[in-house]
RNA sequence: GGUCGCGUAGCUCAGCUGGAUAGAGCAUCUGCCUUCUAAGCAGACGGUCGAAGGUUCGAAUCCUUCCGCGAUCACCA
């Protein structure tokens, strides 16, 4: 029952009434800010039904407004557009109805269906980086976002703890680890594995050098060095289920995943359920098999099978090799189905993975419509751009990342620093300073990187590193923590309604408006997948706030209803900006 | 070469699926702290929305072509 749906019938009306006609749709917009008015009804479309000038319809209708509709005070018309003036009770009595609504803007009922969001995916050879960064935020926050718009969510992640990349990190470690753990090196489990990671990239290419000196081709050369031979065989023993190879396995995973829980911990991100790749690799060759049967695939002369997407503007793709064995495609259309069988109620899958996967989930989501699962038109694939660095590409291998752990130790101790130097935290224990921090600077880093539309690419300059001022996640923060001062002075706060009869100041009014999008921001971020329309709402919101805060005075007001009222939209505005921004997985403190 | 994505102020980004004079932040410049937190507010400066056509009363937005950047076209995952 929103304002515009009213007004929406109300026109159809007054059309109705003055021309004879019924009109489909009424568009509108809100009033620019140069011109008398909330809401603009735009005339123009009308001329298709109604014949005749729109200044003149525009006029007409306004008339009928202001006659027949309460909360109509006045119109005026500029060319076709048609400035409708609301009432200020009506906003006030939206006001009253909302004020002690708990998450207000959430969908409290729940869907009986459930959409799976995948996230973080990594592989266990490593630590994460600002692209996993980028990744959890966006899988995290789009969770949240689609269980804010009344969806039920499973959080998951497939865990890529098998392969030929592990088993390089195995081999290095056996070499030249000399027995090091995380405990005799202090090191975080993941950077040590991703330290042997390294190494034997580095053994390998000095072995390639060699062999090319030898007068080996570089191309052979990169096929036969012995340590690479040495990685397959362990990944050949791997799947014979080797006990030696399995117990290292298990050993250097089991730091990479305590080394992760730390870095998920700091993210603030959680998942529901867990797949391993390791569990999940064999799956999806019965379904192949199956669907060979049924004529969805079809067997090439060596024994390979393939599915052709021509006639989808795609290519062949292979989904079992000629040994039997399964390809990477082969998995993930196990994996989907083993998630619906274990999660009965899943009716979508939201999978966050980068841009350079699109093809893969194109072909992906088209195999499974292909043999006939209905959830399979329900797939999305939440495509990233990459981030990168000046210098290009980000990679491990290489060293030219940005480590998570450090980038966010990093916005920590930026934010300790600007807060020193303002020195505004008398009182607070080296605890709670060292709490604030990291509320701070991780809500920096994540407002950063999520108010950034998904589909574009980040480039992440390190020297310059994030802002803390204007479009940031500090400013919303720092916002939000005056709105806490204000109401820790006003011990009195009234829940009672306002008086309706109150007149607003300018400032409140376009408050309450922006108040009053909230809910659909949500149902639009929820449709887009797109914390980044979150993100921006609360800009807009809170820079509303700063300047409503800068002209009106709040504690000082003398009329009591006035400052009542003042103190209520201030507590409203403070829990709008917690919401959206446990929406964005960022947290928001009391003082800073 | 085929396919997909992106191109808006010096820089970083919005622009609600076609509407009025394209908006913010950073940077530069000017004001505002004996009054609720100046990580703030108010203002100035800054644009042929990559280019050219087309559709429309009306285009940054839709269509076509071209240019630039990126990704992808593996019996790797």
């Amino acid at each position: 029952m929103s304002l515009q749906n009213d007004l929406t019938q109300k026109v159809i009306e007054a059309v109705k009434q003055l021309y004879q006609v019924e009109l489909p749709s009424v568009e509108f917009q809100p009033t620019r800010k140069d011109f008398e008015g909330d809401i603009t009804v735009v005339v123009f479309p009308m001329l298709r039904h109604v014949k005749g000038n729109p200044v003149q319809i525009g006029t007409q209708i306004g008339e009928y407004l202001v006659a027949n509709v309460d909360e109509v005070s006045k119109c005026n018309v500029v060319q076709g557009f048609l400035n409708i003036v609301i009432e200020d009770s009506y906003y006030l009595n939206f006001f009253n109805s909302i004020f002690s609504e708990n998450d207000f803007g959430y969908v409290k009922s729940q869907s009986d269906d459930a959409v799976m969001v995948e996230y973080s995916s990594p592989n266990t050879n490593k630590p994460l980086h600002l692209g996993h960064i980028r990744n959890n935020l966006l899988g995290y926050s789009v969770a949240e976002i689609l269980k804010a718009s009344g969806k039920k969510v499973y959080k998951t992640q497939i865990i890529n703890d098998r392969g030929i990349h592990i088993c390089k990190s195995m081999l290095a470690w056996q070499k030249f680890g000399e027995g090091e753990t995380p405990e005799s090196s202090g090191l975080k489990g993941d950077h040590l594995v991703g330290k042997y990671y390294v190494a034997f990239d580095k053994a390998y290419k000095e072995q390639i050098a060699e062999l090319v000196e030898a007068g080996t081709e570089k191309e052979k050369a990169e096929k036969e060095a012995p340590i690479l031979l040495e990685a397959q065989e362990m990944l050949r023993k791997w799947e014979a289920g080797d006990d030696e190879v399995v117990s290292l396995w298990k050993k250097m995973n089991g730091w990479v995943y305590e080394g992760f829980d730390v870095t998920y911990k700091n993210l603030g991100v959680d998942f529901d359920t867990l797949y391993y790749e390791s569990d999940t690799y064999l799956l999806g060759r019965d379904v192949v098999k199956d669907g060979l049967e049924r004529g969805v695939f079809f067997k090439k002369e060596d024994g390979s099978v393939w599915i052709d997407l021509t006639e989808d503007g795609l290519d062949e793709k292979i989904v079992l090799r000629s040994d039997g064995t399964a390809v990477y495609m082969t998995q993930d259309i196990g994996t989907a189905i083993q998630r619906v069988t274990d999660h009965p109620d899943i009716n979508g899958m939201v999978y966050t993975v980068g841009n350079e996967q699109d093809y893969h989930f194109k072909v992906l989501f088209l195999i499974l419509k292909k043999l006939g699962y209905s959830w399979a038109e329900q797939l999305y694939h939440l495509s990233y751009g990459m981030v990168d660095l000046p210098s290009g590409k980000m990679k491990s291998r290489e060293g030219t990342v940005v480590d998570a752990d450090d980038l966010i130790q990093n916005m920590e101790d930026t934010a300790a620093s600007i807060s020193q130097e303002l020195g505004k935290l008398d009182g607070y224990s080296e605890e709670e300073k060292k709490q604030l921090y990291r509320t701070i600077g991780l809500g920096a880093l994540k407002y950063y990187i999520l108010k950034v539309d998904p589909k574009k690419r980040i480039l992440f300059n390190p020297e310059e590193s994030v802002d803390f001022q204007g479009n940031t996640g500090p400013f919303i923060q720092y916002t939000y923590a005056r709105i806490q001062s204000i109401l820790r002075k006003a011990d009195d706060v009234k829940s009672s309604a306002v008086e309706t009869s109150l007149e607003l100041h300018e400032k409140e009014k376009e408050l309450l408006k922006q108040i009053q999008l909230f809910p659909e921001t949500i149902q639009l971020a929820a449709e887009n997948f797109s914390p980044a329309l979150v993100a921006n709402y609360t800009y807009d919101l809170v820079k509303e706030f700063n300047s409503f805060y800068q002209q009106v005075s709040i504690l000082g007001e003398t009329d009591e209803q006035k400052k009542n009222f003042r103190v209520q939209l201030s507590q409203k505005v403070g829990e709008l900006i917690q919401s959206a921004f446990r929406l964005l997985g960022i947290d928001v403190p009391e003082r800073m």
